[in-house]
DNA sequence: CCGTTAAACTAGCGGTGTAAGTTTTTACAC
DNA sequence: GTGTAAAAACTTACACCGCTAGTTTAACGG
């Protein structure tokens, strides 16, 4: 085949299947072979619409950061808009864990991170926050949300029993899978507590 | 060559060569056969210490956990123990960052990781904190310090001005490489104090 | 209508993890 | 002491990877 009369591939068609593909098997399972395959076309012609893989996975990852919704920070005090954006970044994340990865390195040059990221570098600032301490807290929440979102806690333990007979206090672990998500979710809820009302504390003694 | 009357390899000494490559040249670069030839014998050799790759990296990132001191836990308070745990976690973490990903990832059967879940965990619960309570406290530890660590935040943005003349806030953005341990490190501290003092309010009041 | 560009193809390079089988040495049982 | 089994190196090779180069044909602009 050579040039067809419609194109078959188009950016958007490659990163919808490459987000379908990560989402159903992981990153691994990602190659320009298997992605090609899957849109019924050879590897080497993915290089007529991105110039690398690279390119590929980040465009995927800024596809799920685009689902974030920053909406609240025009519409709530910076406290409670920073708990109802990381909420949503959460569950974003959480909905596309396989990702996460790639998101966990920083917005580098994608779009939509860094449109994020000035949603909410420019509230914190508009609210009052030094520009230091802007950075810090939005750097906290990533810290929060891609920690919480980069491999479950409560996944991350073998579900292997006999592993645990050395450490009595681990008796419950490999019981943890059965709960993960209560688990991941009560300790993402209770960082956000803790951090959101420590920050609020702060800024009503005047430290920003 | 054939056997040899001494041997050319060992588990440690094939750890120690990977801990080496991927602290100087990341995780891409540790390949079995630039590993094997780091050592002086081709690639398959390896396979007579470990059975996989992946079980290679697992003992690079079992070894970096080793380096943690959760020697506090025996010493001090639970909230002070935690608080030197978790700088010294961030510490070992910030001293071989490429190895990051690996660890985020949770402890696997790698046995220094339960080791120092096992010591977090029993402090907590000997404190007086419930179970459930203790295990969200441990996961938000790790969020912080591997989400801290994973992929500096400040170094996360790419460096050319030009992507940011869109974004009106963001204009210190690439600048940010220039202080980032700073950045990082002011993060990683207000974390701390925030999760810590906000914990020990909590635990004061008899919220355990 | 003609030249350029676009979008598919095939062939192939150098790399990857690792399986299989070979050779030689060492350690141990009788 | 000798026979045997295990250990630790080797070579070869397979299937896959990202990507480059060159080819073919269709669509588009002047």
């Amino acid at each position: 085949m050579a040039r067809p009369r419609q194109a078959l591939l188009t950016a958007s068609r490659i990163i919808d299947a490459a987000s379908a593909l990560v989402d159903a098997e992981g990153l691994e399972a990602l190659s320009t072979r298997r992605l090609a395959t899957e849109l019924g076309v050879q590897g080497p012609s993915l290089y007529n619409h991105f110039p690398t893989k690279a390119s590929i996975v980040d465009a995927v990852a800024d596809a799920v950061i685009a689902q974030v919704d920053v909406s609240a920070f025009g519409a709530y005090e910076w406290d409670e808009a920073l708990r109802r954006w990381a909420r949503s970044y959460h569950a974003v994340l959480v909905a596309h864990p396989n990702i996460v990865p790639v998101l966990a390195q920083g917005p580098g040059r994608r779009p939509g991170g860094l449109a994020m990221a000035e949603a909410v570098y420019g509230a914190l600032v508009d609210a009052g926050w030094s520009y230091a301490r802007a950075t810090h807290i939005g750097a906290l929440m990533r810290y929060l949300v891609t920690g919480s979102a980069l491999g479950s806690f409560a996944l991350g333990f073998d579900a292997d029993p006999q592993l645990y007979e050395r450490y009595p206090h681990l008796g419950h672990a490999p019981r943890l899978a059965e709960h993960h998500e209560a688990v991941d979710e009560g300790a993402f809820e209770l960082g956000l507590d803790l951090l959101i009302n420590g920050l609020t504390a702060r800024y009503e003694m005047g430290i920003r």
